[in-house]
DNA sequence: CTAGAATGGTACGCTAACGTAACGATCAAG
DNA sequence: CTTGATCGTTACGTTAGCGTACCATTCTAG
């Protein structure tokens, strides 16, 4: 019962092009690809997360991620923490600036969205 | 006689996070955020498009421009052309390849769309 | 012609991110 | 205990991007 796919390619690549644009604009801290996946992975699955379960995930050395998180904790984006069950490993958690942070960009990528004319009826060819 | 805005924000992170995601999976060539915004102006919007205008839309320096296209270009996802009405000028000019990667990525975007359910009538609050 | 503005590129010093390799801390098996 | 594996981090050398300042080329006014 989706309409989802309604969107043409024209469509979606507009829906991503206002998005990271206004981003750009706005001199957003700007988060390498990588960060940004890791702080959506963060905020939209279940925890637990670990480094070695990011690195996985990604298919990245843990160095990176370990440098991710360096990045994205000076923003106060994410934290750490040891597992006290098993303490080799680093729990990320989450934060109130980067539930922030996120919250911002989804309102970005909807109003982007909402800009967007979608052909409810017809799903065209190309 | 949109229906775009009912995605609630957590879908609208998801379908970011499933993106992004298998882009970094899949290795992509990484472009910065600004390299990949450069690159969806030049291919969304009508030409021409200069180093000066890219700049001021996007509110960036111009040599940040200058090596977005050298980067672009070393991809041959975009083409370097001097506007023979203004020899002062340079003109971005889209290529195959750039495309061609821009099609897949809209197909990444589409797909991410696509399994994504979306509540068709009702609007939740939050 | 010539002076000044405009355009894009280069030079420079700096910061950030990368992958590989090595390391200390911790756990699990015996 | 002790040995070996696992986890995250650090070290190192390299590459890439940034902004400011400057430059060569080109156009435009007068």
């Amino acid at each position: 019962m989706s309409s989802n796919s309604a969107l043409r390619p024209a469509q979606v690549l507009e829906l991503w092009r206002r998005t990271i644009v206004e981003g750009v604009r706005r001199d957003q801290p700007d988060l390498s690809t990588r960060q940004m996946a890791i702080l959506l992975i963060v905020y939209t699955q279940p925890a637990p997360h670990t480094v070695r379960g990011l690195a996985a995930n990604l298919a990245i050395s843990k160095p990176a991620v370990t440098r991710a998180l360096d990045r994205l904790g000076q923003l106060d984006f994410v934290r750490r923490k040891t597992d006290e069950d098993d303490r080799r490993s680093v729990l990320v958690q989450r934060t109130v600036k980067g539930s922030v942070f996120l919250s911002d960009y989804a309102g970005l990528i909807s109003a982007a969205l909402e800009t967007i004319s979608v052909p409810q009826i017809i799903v065209p060819l190309a």
